[in-house]
DNA sequence: ATCCAGGGCGGGT
DNA sequence: ACCCGCCCTGGA
């Protein structure tokens, strides 16, 4: 049965922003420039009007405590955004690109298998291959004429095998992702483990464990599910905009992920993966 | 046509 | 520790 949920007056929520600044691969712009999307078993269409953003959709639960959750409504994101524009001139001119950035608080199984295809791809295919996996392994929801299907779990994902991974057209990542589902499905590691790991160092050893995860996907896993606000996932794009900045590098090929790791500690401690989200969002947009 | 896209892996120094 | 070539695929 649909639900609906109207946020009032929220200063920091911009839909395309949130969908689009890189963090998610699973919401699709609709013709009146409302998102809508699939997240546990929940499918949901969000639509600012004015000051206020409209949810609707069949939700898992009650739709409010579903949305205060998936959307970080209970972080307070005028505070941080203050800070990190106080940093320096050009965090705040990507902070004021993309004011209504908010970061969601992903399924984690998803969310590593998600940013495992990512690897050495681009936006538009990992989009496809996703949506291929949930239509033949996840489950089916109806809605307003429309089928969607969820994400699959660890169990639903392992009839998968890797030649039925490459047809679905993961190319390479197949062996990556088949491995990492066995390595869950027979509890050699856990979710549960994952997330109840504290030590942000103990936690991206364990996720570096897993085939297809290296230091960027971990970051992206640490930052996007695992709410690890200080770490800074690098990809072309932040490595681009970091140099541009900061260095000034001829070659931005030649400026290591060390130093620019540094860099953004030194700079924005304990905010650094919103500050990369902020710029990363500039710099692609802009 | 060749290159590249939100890297990881394995095999070199 | 760094460095490098290779890896599927499809769109420009």
């Amino acid at each position: 049965m649909e639900q609906q949920y109207i946020l009032k007056k929220c200063k920091s929520f911009e839909p395309q922003h949130i969908f689009e600044c890189g963090q998610c691969f699973r919401w699709n712009k609709e013709k009146d420039g409302s998102y809508t999307g699939v997240f546990g078993n929940n499918v949901l269409n969000v639509k600012k009007s004015g000051d206020d953003i409209i949810f609707k959709g069949i939700c898992d639960g009650d739709i409010k405590e579903i949305c205060q959750d998936y959307f970080d409504l209970n972080t307070n994101y005028e505070k941080i955004k203050t800070k990190l524009a106080n940093i320096d001139e050009h965090l705040a001119n990507s902070i004021n690109y993309g004011n209504g950035i908010r970061i969601l608080n992903q399924d984690l199984w998803e969310t590593i298998i998600s940013f495992e295809i990512s690897a050495n791809n681009n936006i538009p295919r990992i989009k496809g291959i996703i949506e291929r996996i949930c239509k033949k392994y996840g489950n089916e929801i109806k809605w307003d004429n429309q089928t969607y299907y969820t994400f699959p779990s660890v169990q639903e994902l392992s009839k998968a095998s890797i030649s039925d991974l490459r047809t679905l057209g993961l190319g390479f990542r197949d062996k990556r992702i088949y491995e990492t589902t066995q390595m869950f499905l027979t509890k050699q590691i856990t979710l549960e483990e994952l997330i109840d790991e504290k030590d942000t160092e103990k936690l991206r050893e364990k996720l570096l464990m897993l085939p297809g995860v290296g230091p960027k996907v971990a970051d992206c896993i640490l930052l996007f599910s695992l709410k690890r606000y200080e770490v800074f996932p690098i990809d072309v794009w932040v490595r681009r905009v970091m140099n541009e900045l900061y260095i000034h590098e001829e070659d931005e090929q030649k400026v290591s992920k060390k130093e620019l790791q540094k860099l953004a500690k030194e700079k924005y401690e304990g905010l650094a993966g919103l500050a990369q989200q902020y710029l990363f969002y500039w710099k692609r947009e802009a």
